[in-house]
DNA sequence: GTCTATACTGAGATAGAC
DNA sequence: GTCTATCTCAGTATAGAC
């Protein structure tokens, strides 16, 4: 890779991190850099590529060590269908890892997540390991209607891609933390975990499989 | 109000809703709503200040509501602390009816949550209810660890902004319906208070409440 | 008090020389 | 591969008409 592209990816992260990525312009990345305006146009193409990019090469490790934990657990279980816990913490815990090991990029990532660069982003990198996940979740939680069980994985994802950037947003000090990055600690993701396994394991609250969609 | 006001307001609301803030431009906004650029900063003073006069005129109504209902909770209850149910059903259902009965106006506020206009915003207009609705929780599950339960929140807070947005971004038909918006309708929300309930009422996870504070 | 016309600054994108 | 010059369009500011 060309030492130019190499310094507008990593200056870019930082920026990114700090400032989100809409008041990130191109000008100052390339100020940072020393490179020219139109590199970035050369070796991305667009901003929103250039983004992509750097989601891409984080995203990627973590997806790895997701789908081994998952299928380390699979080899485990053999035929039964796993507990919702270890599935929540073979998700959770690569992205955490990820986030103490580089807490920059993972700012990064939360920030462009917060700034509501899905689906185009963390959809595309994120969601076809994330279906397996869910997969396997549905084998956890059978006895939960499909709608239900569906919208609970919704609120998985909020809480989570919550917790990822915003640290106690309505807590005693939130005046003096406001735009504080979260660091997403392992107690956190502990607790995380147990918040979202008993969420899943909670009783169907819709009495009938047949309830009309919502969408 | 004048004429003119009331026009960038119904338009722009309709706009931010269609497209999210920073993709619709004042030029647009003006153009279909038959009005100069200039009347924008004359009555609102720039563009944030106009989204931030639409977040304010929804979310007025809706406090007010949250507020009686908690106080109504109070009264009945006596001294006793709460159940956990009957707050999240207090905070979450006159948001969900706002959303039933304007379906564009929450639609535009999910939007604006989505592309991370915290904490200038939705902090401002939500949170002096919300940080009552946390002191009733609390009372709630008095056992949990103060740093447990305050990273419970932020979940809580999670799950319930992504509700408003999303609908099943890893569920089987997420392709195409990726960028619809979700209707937040009352039996999700039943299933968004039962999710949340069983979370809170989890036992701890963090052993002592002496862990390192993460931020 | 309201609103219009117009100009200013800075953003991302692009064509073409080297 | 890289850089210069330029384009279009964004939000903003101001002067002045009604």
């Amino acid at each position: 890779m060309s030492e130019t592209k190499h310094k507008i990816l990593d200056v870019a992260e930082r920026l990114f991190a700090e400032q989100g990525f809409a008041a990130t312009s191109l000008r100052h990345i390339i100020a940072e850099a020393g490179v020219n305006l139109a590199a970035i146009h050369y070796h991305f193409g667009s901003k929103e590529e250039l983004l992509d990019e750097l989601v891409g090469r984080l995203a990627g490790p973590v997806n790895v060590e997701r789908i081994a934990r998952l299928e380390r657990l699979e080899a485990e279980a053999g035929e039964a269908p796993l507990a919702v816990e270890p599935i929540l913490d073979a998700f959770i815990r690569p992205g955490a890892e990820m986030a103490c090991k580089h807490p920059e990029s993972s700012r990064m990532l939360g920030r462009m997540y917060a700034e509501g660069l899905m689906p185009t982003l963390v959809d595309r990198h994120f969601k076809p390991t994330g279906k397996r996940f869910v997969a396997a979740l549905r084998r956890a939680v059978p006895d939960i209607p499909e709608q239900e069980f569906l919208w609970r994985v919704d609120f998985m994802i909020g809480a989570m891609s919550h917790a990822m950037v915003h640290s106690q947003v309505l807590g005693p000090h939130a005046e003096e933390d406001a735009g504080h990055a979260a660091r997403f600690t392992v107690p956190r993701m502990s607790c995380l975990i147990a918040f979202l396994s008993a969420g899943f394991r909670a009783p169907a609250s819709l009495v009938d499989e047949k309830v009309e969609v919502s969408q």
